[in-house]
DNA sequence: TAGTGGTCTAGACCACGTG
DNA sequence: ACGTGGTCTAGACCACTAC
């Protein structure tokens, strides 16, 4: 399928100046989000690439540029580029903050979670949640609620909200049966790419619920993370409200960093 | 003063291959360190840029283009491209990230925080601090206690450590006479840029002393936020800790997000 | 009108991974 | 040896700003 574009809607009368590999950029994605290449899959060469949408190699690499830059594709000289996959790496580096205190050591401090499903239920989504995740109020949502562990204690508690209608025949089974992140599940199951998240922090006392859960006395300072997860164009596809005992781990954020998979 | 570069080090023997791009940018950063261009200057334009280090055009903007990324300088179509300077619109979007809960209005929440100075003392640096700001234990630091109001009412307390050395008669009076940012204030009178932070939050309880300043019962969680800023090839330059009281408001992290000025 | 950054092209050559 | 992405070049033209 040739689609081959106009050397530049600048040339046009047109007003509204949209740059050439804005617009490859946008039927690149187009072709993503449609499953033309699924995860881990390679594109076509650069080449091929430019040859498909009419335009320059220079033009082509531009686009892939802006979509490795937003993590949607990896790039591997001599091999190919790739379309990002959710491995366990990618998710400590982008989407799991919580260190070790002190811990400056190789990987700062980072280790591996063990997770345990606590629950696992349908419902309905509030107004709020209803908001959050673009859908409507009373629409179906599955909730979830992990108890995560670092070095053999409880550190995180999860509780996840995701729109039923987005995760068709989603059992508790295949969800605890995961051999790898959920993110991961989300994308090779259900073509859900986690691209992003959008999280506010805040300090709140624990609860009786928590602190049983935690093995915290009730009242002990608890670190709450309220995410939310977002694929292509920002759509949001998961809410996610963690509490952290931050006694002896720490929420890292290291800003304008150039991150590096 | 003509820095003409060899055509590649790739075209020699050495087995360390270094683009040519990344070699004009060392040469920048190393301009821009020494000052040649002070905050706010424009470079010269990028043909002339391309002429005095011997490149075309494409390698300059190469190299240019990364300390766009960094926010390092900004270019400016039909005016030219300047040295990034700390005003509050920068200091807003990188580096405050306390916004008001529920406030998904025009800003995301934010509103701009009002400053009193608490105490401002000389001091020893001790172990923790001398390792983390990469002086020796013992030298000499300023020690600086804010206040910080959002909508009228105290929200935040922070506490700074500076090395007395970067900052030589740096006096109260000059540092609450400021009439901008106190990263503007480095930037101008001590050419030190704050170009990203390293942030580190936890949970805690209000002490006696952080109860009385932000008008809260003892025992009440507080966000606890370390920072250590840094400038130019991740040097240290100030060290913070930020107690956040989160009735009212929250700690917004967007991470991946393409941000903009 | 002049000067700046932004886009797009076409082509040469290099570095890297795989066979 | 081959194919991939990575670098570098030279030049044309467009969009924007300032004067």
């Amino acid at each position: 399928m040739n689609q081959a574009i106009e050397p530049g809607a600048a040339g046009g009368a047109s007003n509204a100046f949209l740059p050439l590999y804005k617009e490859v950029k946008r039927l690149l994605t187009q072709s993503l989000i449609e499953g033309e290449w699924p995860a881990g899959a390679a594109l076509p060469s650069e080449t091929r690439l430019a040859q498909r949408f009419n335009v320059s190699i220079g033009t082509l690499r531009k686009a892939i540029d802006e979509l490795v830059a937003e993590r949607i594709v990896t790039r591997h000289q001599g091999r190919g580029t790739f379309v990002a996959t959710h491995n366990a790496n990618r998710l400590m580096f982008h989407f799991f903050h919580i260190v070790a205190k002190g811990g400056a050591g190789r990987d700062g401090g980072k280790e591996y979670p063990t997770t345990r499903t606590l629950s696992f239920r349908r419902g309905k989504a509030d107004a709020e949640e209803a908001g959050r995740l673009a859908i409507a109020a009373g629409d179906a949502v599955l909730r979830i609620r992990n108890l995560l562990s670092l070095g053999g204690a409880p550190v995180i508690l999860d509780d996840i909200v995701v729109p039923q209608a987005r995760f068709p025949r989603l059992t508790e089974k295949i969800f605890t049966a995961r051999d790898n992140t959920i993110y991961h599940l989300y994308q090779t199951r259900y073509g859900i790419n986690v691209l992003r998240s959008s999280e506010r922090l805040s300090a709140v006392l624990a609860d009786a619920d928590a602190a049983r859960l935690l093995k915290l006395k009730k009242g002990a300072p608890l670190l709450a993370i309220n995410r939310t997860a977002l694929s292509y164009r920002d759509t949001p596809v998961e809410l996610r409200r963690s509490l952290v005992n931050t006694a002896a781990h720490e929420y890292a954020s290291d800003l304008g960093k150039q991150e590096r998979d």
